[in-house]
DNA sequence: TCGATTCTTTGATTTATCTCAAGCTTTGCG
DNA sequence: CGCAAAGCTTGAGATAAATCAAAGAATCGA
């Protein structure tokens, strides 16, 4: 299904968390204020995963110029929300985020969940207004790309104007694979196809393949999957019966991800 | 739900449809071989759905140069086909296309259905590889649109720049549309949904916004919605019994558009 | 124009998932 | 620390939609 969507997340060595809050409280004991400064995408610890290829110096010092904020946005507060002016995009440097649209009767669909090193706001392009909000699971700290000067430089250097048009391609085939999912399989296909991408993802980052910790709640992973809480937990419980998977709450252990892609890839129904 | 997704649609004045195809056979009676002949997107009948906004005359001129090809694909044949080498991207002129993937296990989901004005093969761009076939539902004629030449142009001509990214994000938020249907819609919502989305296109493109003809069959409908077919005709002729809509095969005619509406935003299960 | 194929409708039955409900666990805050 | 709130699990029953089946209608190509 899903390539992750990766962008510039920004390194910032030796800083501490607390130290970069966009909050008005004061940087005791700091000479520098640390919010107004600017790091540098080529001291980026996930460069590799997130940098367009292939720039030249000229060209990195004019992607390093598109990061001027690095707000950190804490556990249940939102990035951004559907009605808000588009301005920019966000690069995920840590943490995790959901992000879901709402209709006017108050169905609301989880669309996808973000980790570090992926890009949201791309919806906001459209209208220059979000139509989703997006949440942080966890406190997370992001790159806000202001999408003016994305566009100004990506004129100028053609390896970041071709690797915004990829990373707006692959989220449309992410949600190809998303449509897929939810038109066609059954449940424990869907949640084995959850599983199988969220492990994937994070593998790619230098997490472990088999072991991970959900950051959202059974509602949130059954409203991205079109199920209930319900069925996501018995199916989870499921799993565990047949001993594909450990679970223990968020803890998630995978004993046979070939069970679990053969429930994804192998028709079951015959 | 859906905005459409829009781009440069050519019109070609003074020319009968079958003098432009690009089969061999010889343009009797004809001096000249249509086939190669540029028309300006400037002259295009739909350019006020297609065109950037906001081009000057210079600018205009470098957009025409971007058509070089404009293919005749016949009913049930494909624009292209996963896996196929990603080169362009193709403006429907006029005709009905149907975007579908396909998974490992060789199921099928429809992920979208084009219509004259708008723009399929954005999900080439991740890859360089398309992700999925795209059928013609109905003779249709398009226009290629090589994509390195447009990002050779788009680097130029800021307008253009901006409408692809607009039309990326466009079909993103779309598709948030389709998942929030296919996650939360019960069988009668979706379909309401789809025949509401249908028109208001078919309204934009100067039909009319109460009879349509569907171009597709139940059974795409049905992947499309993720229903099956029989779902989707029993739903029609439900719709027909309640006088919503008249249904004579593919001729839909909308009696009651409010109930359509009522249907897909006002919760029906309290 | 006719026959074959594809498409559509409708009914009967099954089933996957939802809903409702209750109890249990964990987390977070005063 | 203890209580409240949020989150999770499991069961029983309801239900929307799938499946299976068969017949009728439309379309296409020979």
């Amino acid at each position: 299904m899903a390539a992750t969507t990766t962008f510039f997340v920004i390194d910032r060595p030796n800083e501490t968390a607390s130290s970069q809050r966009l909050s008005d409280s004061p940087a005791s004991g700091q000479k520098v204020d640390h919010r107004f400064i600017k790091i540098a995408c080529s001291n980026c610890n996930m460069r590799e995963l997130c940098m367009p290829l292939g720039l030249d110096a000229e060209e990195l010092k004019r992607v390093d110029e598109l990061v001027t904020k690095r707000p950190l946005v804490k556990r249940g507060s939102a990035l951004f929300r559907a009605g808000d002016k588009f301005t920019a995009l966000f690069a995920i440097r840590s943490g995790f985020f959901k992000t879901s649209i709402t209709s006017e009767d108050g169905r609301a669909q989880v669309t996808g969940f973000q980790m570090a090193g992926e890009i949201v706001g791309l919806d906001g392009i459209a209208t220059d207004l979000h139509t989703c909000d997006a949440i942080a699971l966890e406190d997370t700290e992001v790159c806000a790309l202001p999408f003016e000067r994305i566009e100004e430089i990506a004129r100028e250097v053609k390896a970041l104007q071709h690797h915004v048009h990829k990373i707006m391609s692959r989220e449309i085939v992410r949600e190809h694979g998303v449509m897929l999912l939810l038109g066609n399989m059954r449940s424990e296909e869907r949640l084995a196809a959850f599983l199988l991408n969220l492990v994937q993802r994070l593998h790619v980052r230098g997490f472990s393949s088999s072991d991970l910790v959900l950051r959202m709640t059974r509602e949130e992973i059954g409203s991205y999957l079109g199920l209930t809480l319900e069925t996501v937990s018995r199916t989870f419980s499921k799993f565990a019966d047949d001993g594909i998977i450990t679970v223990n709450q968020r803890q998630v252990h995978i004993q046979n991800a070939d069970a679990l892609q053969r429930l994804v890839s192998h028709e079951q129904c015959h």
